[in-house]
DNA sequence: TAAATTTGCGCAATCGTTCCCGACAACGTT
DNA sequence: AACGTTGTCGGGAACGATTGCGCAAATTTA
């Protein structure tokens, strides 16, 4: 059905070898002027383009890396992958994206399809689920590049780079501090993720430095990150039935910040009079919100960037990588009062 | 650095040929249960997976389908891709997802790429710039299977799945129409666009259902769908600029919802009292506004699964197609008041 | 003019896999 | 005993592109 043309066409067509029309597209020195002439005006005519799947084949690479994230859905997400696209293309690097929507399993099953599809290199944010990086490990061990971003993986030695989770988390509890709340609950992620521990380090050394008691009852975890809402539901139940109710919630992430004023709206519970909220988000929907969101922006696309290059350079490498970087990024208080 | 075992590492190891190894993998019967035995219990042991690139260079398929939409961060296409994946991965196909940003640069680039990388079909929403198809049209001519969704390509000839614009649209203007606004204006993408088309019909209906004279100033084209803040920003000026302000506005879609509510807040125009707001939404925050906002979802996900279905009977028939289903799926007015 | 060098191009191997063919046993049949 | 049949297996070509090697012709040098 679909057939492209190949050097031999060309060859055929011309009356050459492949070999020769090859250099000729590939400018050798070994070959005439003229019949690089002759090949290029008649490639450029036809439009030839090399097949990309026989150069892997014969290069052993594909020029293509993979993503891993928990859903595209995401504006943290989104913008990272912004970020991966622009300079991926520029280096002609093609990018695959795929989903684990925060679950192990697709995780698993979606690296396994990178890594026989022949991505020369992943681009990993672990899924809510992932406590266990093996099937990580064994990819890593058998050297295939691979760099973390976000949500990384502490016991595997690659290049990270995340944002400055506990500090941004402080900010937003210390926000919620000045504004006059004391009962400020935590709405977080599973309890393994790099992300949550960061921010729930930053939330405590907020309250400790006001001298308030970290109250466990205080603290939720959705497993799942919230990507099923009755998750999200039950933790803010659970908080709002508590004898001692929370006058404001610090939110870990962008879904569950969107989860939790969901709820909070169906409990018919106000924000910001009942409760206050603040926490990581990359939503521009929040400016719309009559009540005001102070929110903690993580500079989603430059990460994405950042992440492209550093597995760009360990991909190209010609000398086995053994130092790697961590590097952390700032995150900014978007103040909505 | 990354090499994975080979039928030759397998062939040597157990004393065979390569052809007998393939056999017993391939389960021909040209091949003794013994030897078959042997090989499968081996190739279990050091996990051999064989080379997909060989195996596309080979078979010439690639079991891999692109998809083309204007941006990931949308929750219609996030949704639709949602549908995409679930089908793809079931029959055994890895999807390649590439973002446009509505620019027509950019998808013939996305475009180009991904036929070159040997994908076997091609699910395919227009960028918001794109007028003219000729790009589609090539590789369509050449045999490349595609589907269109959402935002079809009108003269060319294969499945087409899309919502009914043209009744939602109806519905939404309508639904302000009954709330007791008369002076409806329409904000939506360029004008080339099926969907714009379609939903300027329906909007257009309903003014005429009302005895209301459609006004050519009240009618408002982003050429990027609002991709950039500046075009809507413009847009609603010159709208809130006549002498005869509107008092509504249907706007045709997810990115320009949220951009007209951005601009009518950064305004200080007040929502819905002063302008009422209805579109074509399928995002989930609108719940969260305190201001109701009515909007019209289009059975994304459904949509994905079903021009998935469509494209893989395409690429998986043995004769050529040339009998063109054009599914519309009805729309749901999801009324917030 | 003959030898030495350069130039331009084709042959064939390679990447990993499949598959058509041919080889060659071990049979059974006549 | 000669021949056909069947069951297993290896050899080698093919998919499309690149590249080292060798060979012939063209050019330079002695």
């Amino acid at each position: 059905m679909f057939e492209p043309t190949t050097l031999k066409d060309i060859a055929k067509a011309l009356g050459l070898s492949t070999s020769t029309v090859s250099r000729a597209l590939r400018d050798t020195h070994e070959i005439s002027s003229e019949t690089k002439k002759i090949v290029l005006a008649y490639a450029e005519k036809i439009n030839y383009k090399p097949n990309p799947i026989a150069l892997s084949l014969k290069e052993r690479r594909t020029k293509s890396i993979g993503v891993l994230v928990s859903e595209v859905a995401n504006h943290y997400f989104s913008q990272a992958i912004g970020g991966i696209e622009a300079i991926a293309y520029d280096r002609g690097y093609h990018v695959i994206i795929t989903q684990t929507h925060e679950s192990y399993e697709r995780e698993k099953i979606n690296i396994q399809h990178l890594a026989s599809r022949g991505v020369d290199g992943l681009l990993v944010s672990l899924s809510a689920e992932t406590s266990d990086t093996n099937h990580l490990s064994l990819l890593h061990d058998r050297g295939l590049p691979m760099v973390f971003f976000d949500r990384v993986a502490k016991d595997i030695e690659t290049h990270k780079i995340s944002a400055n989770n506990e500090q941004g988390a402080y900010d937003a509890t210390i926000q919620l501090l000045e504004s006059g709340r004391r009962k400020i609950a935590h709405l977080t992620s599973s309890d393994h993720l790099s992300i949550s521990i960061e921010r729930l380090a930053g939330y405590t050394a907020a309250l400790t430095k006001y001298g308030i008691p970290v109250q466990p009852e205080y603290i939720k975890h959705c497993p799942h990150g919230g990507m099923f809402q009755e998750e999200t539901e039950q933790a803010i139940r659970e908080l709002m039935s508590l004898t001692d109710k929370p006058d404001a919630i610090f939110v870990a992430g962008d879904r569950l910040s969107i989860g939790c004023l969901t709820v909070l709206k169906k409990f018919n519970i106000s924000v910001p009079e009942e409760i206050s909220i603040s926490g990581f988000s990359n939503s521009d929907v929040l400016d719309l919100f009559k009540s005001p969101l102070s929110s903690v922006r993580q500079p989603a696309y430059e990460m994405g960037c950042m992440a492209t290059e550093m597995l760009i350079k360990l991909i190209e490498s010609k000398y086995p990588v053994t130092e790697f970087e961590n590097r952390v990024l700032d995150t900014e208080l978007v103040i909505r009062a």
